[in-house]
DNA sequence: CGGACAATGGAACGAATATTCTATTTCTCC
DNA sequence: GGAGAAATAGAATATTCGTTCCATTGTCCG
């Protein structure tokens, strides 16, 4: 080894996948090309380590096995085995018994109770990582900006979408901020209520209902912003909307949930009433 | 090998966790006893064998680690690193690179809308393995049952549990079961629709409306069953209603998600209407 | 241009771990 | 109760994989 330099795997490991993300971005930029290729895949492919070996690893950045062993220890690890357990552990306490628990509220047969709120659990979960996975944070932090600057927020939301659009005016009369729930309760509503200050936060699905559509260019001629909320195939609105944030609800059967709409509508509410605060 | 037995390992390998499963509920029973023993670990910790050697497994199991080779043999693999490897691809499948991007999102900072989504997806998804860990399967079908039953279902949910409430009407009305949401606009409402032969489902969470327990207290003077979908502590429903559902969400911060209450709804009213159908 | 040092790649080594083999025990059926 | 077969445990073996070492290449500075 050096002579009186730090050796590399000597005390200081990080203790969690924080610890070593925190790492990897201190590192980045002074690292020689083969340690900075291994860590550019780590960064990107965090998970693979609990279950991949060093070849792998290596394969899949592009370099001699010996490279990444360099790297574990730059990175203050004794080697590629102490570096591996700390994911390991990660991943053992994510999902405890979770999975278990679910196969066996599946295992009950088609059609009984427990076997479809496993299913919608799952259905649930992985709208939810959908989410995060596919999340436009541009789009969003538009949606933020645009939505903070109105007067008064207009909740456009029916039929599958008017839980997201009730709970969205709950949550917004709690944080203070002043929206008005198009409910269409009395006929065509509050339309005239619509004014120049104001924006329009519409959530829909396909098929896309009339109400929300008529009420999007109601808002358009009147040149009020309008954020969308909807599915991927947004055609018709991505013309008519300012901002268009999309959520893929994964479905069960011909049922979809609403969880990751939900999530991201809560989200963008509080980031909205914080916004506003500033 | 043996002379003209079938082999062990040859082809019947099971090529997912649900065959997996499924072997193992066959062979359950007919084992001796060693064997019985690594079932009986491996059905309760499905979960572990992506991470464990054999010899851990073998611990586990209280079984010498020759024990699980031939436990592997009897599953239809070559050997433990066969049937490993299918519980790893069914890990890394699990969370592609969720982690990852969940990670990113947090890394943002506080505050910033992105690392907002980042903890209400968390949250969510926290939610929803709790409730499929501890779900109350007895209380689930003895829900279906009365409601199923029931000619006209009300809901009752104000305030957060009101988009609840609502998407549950829009379920039933497109499953075809007669369901009234009792909203509140015009006052107390259809209180006097409650006729005999009817159920009550009320969805409410601490501090529980006072509309709420109206009708929930109005219903059971009639005599009509109340299924209760609530949070843990629901000591002041445990003695109004007949059937009481709890759901455990987490919070982030001050804000609540609805994910998992959602998502047993929506497998509340499946069940109920195929119920109804037979 | 050349010396020194860091970086690199590949091969050799060693530890951990899956797998097989066989002597012994246990069970089963006649 | 005994003969045969099945099951078992522990040791021996094979394999995989992490780790180390060293010769070679590349880079920076005098």
């Amino acid at each position: 080894m050096p002579k009186g330099e730090v050796l590399p795997g000597s005390r200081d490991a990080p203790q969690s996948v924080e610890d070593f993300r925190d790492r990897l971005h201190t590192l980045n930029g002074q690292l020689p090309r083969r340690l900075q290729q291994c860590a550019d895949h780590v960064a990107t492919h965090l998970d693979r380590i609990a279950l991949s070996t060093v070849a792998q690893v290596a394969q899949g950045a592009g370099v001699p096995p010996s490279a990444v062993m360099r790297f574990c220890q730059i990175m203050g690890f004794t080697g590629y085995a102490e570096m591996q357990r700390l994911f390991r552990e990660a991943l053992s306490r994510a999902a405890p018994d979770y999975a278990t628990r679910l196969a066996n509220l599946k295992a009950g047969g088609a059609g009984q109770p427990a076997t479809l709120v496993a299913e919608f659990v799952e259905a649930g979960r992985q709208s939810m990582e959908a989410l995060a996975r596919d999340l436009n944070e541009t789009a969003l932090n538009q949606a933020v900006t645009t939505l903070s600057q109105a007067r008064t927020i207009h909740l456009a939301g029916f039929r599958r979408s008017f839980p997201v659009a009730s709970y969205l005016a709950y949550v917004f009369d709690k944080l203070g901020v002043p929206a008005v729930l198009h409910d269409g309760v009395a006929g065509l509503g509050h339309r005239s209520t619509l004014q120049p200050g104001d924006a329009l936060l519409a959530i829909t699905f396909a098929p896309y209902s009339e109400e929300t559509l008529a009420l999007v260019t109601q808002a358009r001629d009147r040149g009020l912003p309008v954020v969308a909320l909807t599915d991927p195939p947004a055609s018709q609105l991505s013309g008519l909307a300012d901002t268009v944030l999309t959520v893929t609800e994964i479905d069960f059967g011909a049922f979809r949930s609403l969880s990751a709409v939900i999530a991201l509508a809560l989200a963008l509410a509080v980031a909205v009433a914080a916004r506003r605060e500033t």
